[in-house]
DNA sequence: AAGCTTTTTGCGTGTTTTGTGCAAAATACG
DNA sequence: CGTATTTTGCACAAAACACGCAAAAAGCTT
């Protein structure tokens, strides 16, 4: 009681005005005490460093996710896609009760010490990484800390880690198979290396090679091509294919725009295929074919994957949004 | 009023006892009405025909799923597969305040009209299936009539519905490169058609051999080559590979059984490798290398989605548990 | 458009439920 | 085994709820 003792029940009661009874209801988080009493009782506790018995979070414990972006991509061609998944994040999280926290973030000072600070600054008790594909390290602390982590369009083939990504795989087979049934024989599919995700979307597109006979794929990856050889080699005639199809919608329309148009130097027939349907596809002339994401959805399915992992759910998920074929103007049909 | 006139608010608040605007606000899903009163009305509407002008189901409607469980899987090898499949949506469901109605059924009494009728006499609102992949016609029914489907351990690339199924992919690929790990260059890959979730486990296989050079893989399926053919084969050293990675454990232990053991017939060092865990796989003997699939969390994410979809979501989900490689006694370390 | 019938809405009131304190019982701590 | 602390049973005021009444609004008919 006095002021060098250990607080008690009834130091809290006093100073918050109201009687020992409630203050142990509220902190055993029993029924029949007003949300607003508790929450006093529970800080004032914390303020007097009162040291309860009860488990410190029984049951619903609030939650609080830390979304880190990284500013390059949250700035670049894919602005539009990140800005996406971030508004899924929000809605559902306003819907689920979550706080959420954004940061923007220099992709290279996503060190494992960094998230650390965040995380207990924030007092987050979880974290999503967007398009970002954790190291080691931060792998390492995921597990050890039992902190909820969430990849937001990303894919962990260790199967370590929540994530949700477009369904890369089904939809470049898809994007493929429809190049196929137009005619296209020879195609060109031009990737990139090291992410996961786009590692799937080349996989797509293999199977659906594979799975016709008579049809030719040949795959350029962009760290050891770029885009602007690649075009030149196309241009050339070098690879002797009749379309091609892009990681992204980035690259897909810089390739619109060099190789098809009014006047265009390739081939009569000669198509294009993106991934993404970001805004710059429609604004491509003739419109790009391409794959849409719903990015919202992938957004929303983060934060319900962080929800039921706060909530106890152990396994391993790995959430695909189903994705669908916009019909451009860059895709003919050939003999 | 009188018996020949279409029924009012007057006559349902009458044969109640309550008052017409209680009725009113009954209907209208208002807030004041108790639920006993509000059920009572509601009913009684439905009893005298009365047509609201009220969206039928205003919001939260009451979730009931019917879910389709083939008995042949259900029975055979697979038995404990599909029951923990079930234990988990039971959980999931009790939790989430759902109704679930599961029914065995044989895999080919699974028509659009079957479908049609059961659901109609349970009045679901969702409709799961377990390990079968729909035809066109229930396809096209679920997606007119705006039925909530979900595949349990099924997967569909043409995105129209949503799924759970295990991380089939990430799974073979970590099977395959488990084995290669160990020593092995040349791998056997048993699969069978049809399966979209198998197929998965087939390019899983394939990726991992792709991605080690010198490592060569070999697919054969079980449609083409019954497993005692494959075993003959394997025995007279037809396909010279000194590893078989089987699309599921029931095949996997029937191989160990008859190449592995104390005599057995092959050369040092005959790896074996099975998929699901499944309770066979710990029974035989040596204990089968296999990969752990948690069918309870498949289970649970069914509900989850279903869940969601009746909530409004419409983007298409499709989730994968991840799994995790059993170490048994059946991978060797060669060369 | 006036005169019905039917439905919705604003408000008042009886009934539960909720939130809290008091005091006694139970528990922890010397 | 007493004393300080916490929990529990019960009582009661305050708030929320559930409903009816009557007026207003909205639909139908001619």
């Amino acid at each position: 009681m006095a002021s060098g003792k250990r607080a008690s029940q009834a130091d809290i009661a006093e100073k918050l005005g109201v009687s020992v009874s409630t203050v142990s209801r509220a902190l055993a988080n029993e029924i029949g005490i007003s949300e607003a009493v508790r929450a006093d009782v529970q800080r004032m506790a914390r303020m007097l460093g009162y040291k309860s018995k009860h488990p410190p979070t029984l049951g619903k414990l609030d939650k609080r996710a830390l979304a880190l972006v990284p500013l390059n991509s949250a700035m670049g061609s894919l602005a539009s896609f990140y800005h996406g998944i971030v508004e899924g994040m929000r809605a559902q999280s306003e819907e689920a009760g979550i706080v959420l926290d954004v940061r923007l973030v220099n992709e290279d000072m996503v060190t494992l010490d960094f998230i650390r600070r965040q995380v207990s600054k924030t007092g987050a008790n979880g974290v999503i990484l967007a398009g970002i594909d954790p190291d080691e390290d931060i792998a390492h602390w995921a597990q050890e800390a039992g902190t909820a982590l969430v990849l937001a369009n990303g894919n962990d083939p260790q199967m370590r880690f929540n994530s949700v990504s477009p369904a890369n795989f089904y939809g470049a087979y898809q994007a493929t198979q429809c190049l196929i049934d137009a005619g296209h024989r020879k195609i060109l599919h031009y990737t990139y290396r090291h992410r996961p995700t786009i590692l799937q979307r080349r996989r797509g597109f293999e199977a659906a090679i594979a799975a016709n006979p008579g049809v030719e794929g040949i795959v350029v990856i962009s760290n050891e091509h770029s885009s602007k050889d690649l075009l030149a080699s196309l241009l050339a005639g070098e690879y002797d294919v009749t379309a091609v199809f892009c990681w992204n919608d980035g690259v897909a329309v810089s390739m619109v725009e060099a190789l098809l148009g009014q006047d265009s130097p390739m081939q009569q027939g000669f198509s294009i295929v993106g991934f993404d349907d970001l805004p710059i596809a429609g604004m491509a002339n003739p419109r790009l074919s391409t794959v849409r994401v719903d990015r919202e959805a992938i957004g929303r399915g983060v934060i319900r994957l962080l929800a039921n992992q706060l909530d106890g759910e152990n396994a391993i998920q790995q959430l695909e949004i189903g994705v669908s074929l916009v019909a451009g103007e860059t895709v003919h049909t050939i003999a």
